[in-house]
DNA sequence: GAATAGATATACATAAATTTATGACTAAGC
DNA sequence: GCTTAGTCATAAATTTATGTATATCTATTC
């Protein structure tokens, strides 16, 4: 008698159950009961002979085998996504959704008026869209289209390179005309500092350069660029911005002009297989046209 | 009210389907009966909005559609078998089994021994080989271990260069005491050459470099690497093999020796989640250790 | 041309899974 | 200390899905 090969279902519930912490949360995420969740992962338990989670009163624990075969279940999640977005519209006819993946900046200050104009377009399309500083995976199809500030590493992927994006020290005219204007880069350590909480590769590539600063001298610290954004419009200090930001807002001064030499690389990235789809290949070409735009006018 | 999202089983029995063409027929593979694989096709349609199938008499043909989904279902098929043959074993200890994809020849004459003395060592690892021509995707996890004659593409996997595999003409010993022994390159016009049905990759480079002849001038055509081996053993003619291999039968000749000039790169390849796995890893080093011994002989 | 083998589709009884309802337990807030 | 909200576990009720049996249709074979 040959062990029968679990059925998907199961999967999908265990995957819920590691990502809500628990069998009730899982149920309720899943549109199913708690009792219903629990029986799967003890039908899956016994199927593959392990143990997956340590049963608790406020909760399940996964064990290590569980969380070993966590990634597996996020694959099969992320497929059965793209199957679904895939599935959302007649592939020849421009219908349906397509999932974006960009930095929050892009996605909140560069992306909504080239959707809006391809919205125009091709009213049919949804689009989703999603935000993360963490690099999402295009060849496990998480999303459909990435825009990258990084060569892409992986091979196989459809990339385009749609130029430099330039960083400046960007502050309001408001704080300027209290605090004075930096006339140097020394004389920035006069002023109140906008920067990053954790160190991540970019600053240390700054610092390297001996043009940035660590984390004590910032006065206001925080790893989302928006909030960033967000705190030298509110006139808070001196921090760092794309300077086609800077440029569309009068109000926003771009100082030490040119001596950050710092910037941004930006591919356009997409699955080779979504070459064929006619919604995405549109949307990639929009995009790319967009932003090389966007890149044009920050220079 | 949110459509629901398809359960998993769906996409199992919709994969089923394309994959067996038929609902009986995917029904006995699933082991499920007709009937409930094409309801659950059906339901299938009903959700995603789309038909998948054209039904008829003779089996269902797939749409459109069904086959730009086929891939999504492909990646979640293969998920789940990578999840299996995770959870196979405990991760710390050494058992389970272990995936390993190469091409024929190599797991026909190369790999045996290698694998036989692992499992000497890893009574408890079992071990699966696929063998085909076709790379299979490690990023999929159609396989844990990869042997590979070309230089991996997709970055972000752990690869390790193991040498070249020479190449040469060969012929057995038998075959040349009747029909002589080819003195130069052009002499193997007068002999019963032995090769390629299908023109690949490697063959066109051969041929670009003068090297090798077109299709119609072998007597045996066969695109099995291993079917080459055996008319060259079996003394049907003139072939090309890898130099170890000839190099351990005593009665095979290799011909016209460095005038063949073409050489296959190695490399060892796997997905750099499984290194936390130790049999998979063991069976890695184990491997790298056994091939480049392999490889080292065949200079 | 009839018989066969293989396919889908439908109807219905049955088996299986899910929900509902309940109990027991834990942690936090008043 | 008691209440509240959260968890998992269990047993009975019900819904759901599955399997069986049958009809039908189509190529293929004798």
């Amino acid at each position: 008698m040959t062990k029968q090969e679990p059925g998907w279902e199961l999967y999908r519930s265990f995957l819920a159950v590691l990502r809500e912490g628990s069998l009730s949360a899982a149920g309720r995420a899943l549109g199913l009961t708690q009792p219903s969740v629990g029986r799967h992962v003890e039908e899956l338990e016994r199927a593959l002979g392990a143990s997956l989670f340590t049963r608790s009163p406020q909760g399940l624990t996964p064990t290590e085998t569980a969380l070993e075969l966590r990634t597996h279940a996020e694959v099969m999640a992320a497929a059965a996504a793209a199957l679904l977005r895939a599935a959302s519209g007649p592939a020849d006819e421009v219908a349906g959704s397509v999932r974006v993946t960009a930095s929050v900046v892009v996605g909140v200050e560069v992306l909504p008026p080239i959707l809006t104009a391809f919205r125009r377009d091709h009213p049919k399309v949804a689009i989703e869209l999603s935000l993360s500083n963490e690099t999402e995976d295009l060849l496990r199809r998480d999303a459909d289209i990435a825009v990258r500030m990084v060569r892409p590493t992986q091979g196989a992927l459809v990339a385009r390179h749609l130029g430099v994006i330039a960083l400046g020290l960007h502050a309001h005219r408001s704080y300027l005309e209290t605090h004075g204007t930096p006339a140097s880069w020394d004389d920035l350590a006069n002023h109140s500092l906008i920067g990053f909480d954790t160190e991540t590769a970019v600053i240390r590539t700054l610092r390297a350069r001996g043009r940035y600063f660590g984390r004590e001298h910032f006065a206001f610290r925080a790893d989302s660029d928006v909030a960033q954004l967000a705190a030298i419009r509110a006139g808070f200090g001196v921090g760092i911005c794309q300077v086609g930001l800077g440029r569309r807002d009068p109000d926003l001064v771009h100082l030490l002009l040119g001596t950050l030499g710092f910037d941004l690389d930006t591919w356009l990235v997409m699955h080779p297989d979504l070459k064929s789809s006619r919604r995405v290949r549109l949307l990639y070409d929009h995009l790319a046209l967009g932003l090389a735009d966007y890149i044009r006018n920050g220079q």
